[in-house]
DNA sequence: CTATTAGATCGACAGATGTAAGTGTTATTG
DNA sequence: CAATAACACTTACATCTGTCGATCTAATAG
């Protein structure tokens, strides 16, 4: 999950090279892998529209299954388009569905929004 | 910040409706204001590419500021490319830069990224 | 079976996004 | 001053995204 390269703390001392020179040596490297980076921004721009991210809200702080039905009204698109952003968020692992008659119900997966928390902090 | 609207942790058992009728009330409510969902989508949009969130990754592990003539040899994008992702970062409020001669240093606004961390956790 | 409802998918479109090539700006070296 | 380096800005373009209206699917009520 992580690059072996340490990160160097020492900032050098800049200075304008003769022409043709390299600027400068990288110095400092990344702490996630390539693969790591692109599974959090996955995440990260799932939850990169408001309504995406108030969606997320809604369902977090429901401590269950929440029917489509009660969450189109919320927002002020239409039911086609919230499906879209659920799928969206389906998609980068952050909620999943269950199908019960006609009714579809929404919940958050903890262990996604996680992983994120856990880069961020 | 948050809206006063408590949320309804009951589900009611669903039951389709007569023609004409409307399906259900809204039974659930974000916690966040559309203000603060804006905010924290536009961070977290601003992450939403992954050589976006590596180079925050580097600047967060890096006690300091860095180069930007550092910077660019690590990523497989043109300088031009890495400039125009460094200036979404700094809009979004999540990095700011510093002029020294020659050279940028940027260096990430912690306070940016805890708001975003908070509202996950 | 038929009509209706909940929800997903499709098609279309305007606007945003990531990218590179070229250019501009500012500072430094000589 | 002239040449060059670091970096930002401009332009252009292919792709992606958010949105809606229309349609499709599956399930239920009558």
């Amino acid at each position: 999950m992580f690059m072996s390269m340490p990160a160097q703390l020492e900032l050098t001392p800049k200075q304008k090279r003769a022409p043709g020179e390299l600027c400068c040596e990288p110095l400092v490297y990344p702490e996630v892998t390539v693969e790591g980076a692109e599974r959090l921004a996955e995440v990260a721009k799932a939850l990169g529209d408001p309504i995406r991210l108030q969606l997320v809200d809604v369902l977090r702080n429901h401590a269950g299954k929440v029917c489509v039905c009660e969450l189109v009204p919320l927002f002020d698109v239409s039911q086609p388009t919230l499906s879209h952003h659920l799928k969206k968020l389906r998609a980068a692992g952050i909620v999943d569905s269950e199908r019960k008659g006609l009714w579809a119900y929404y919940y958050v997966i903890p262990e996604t929004l996680e992983e994120l928390s856990a880069w961020l902090s």
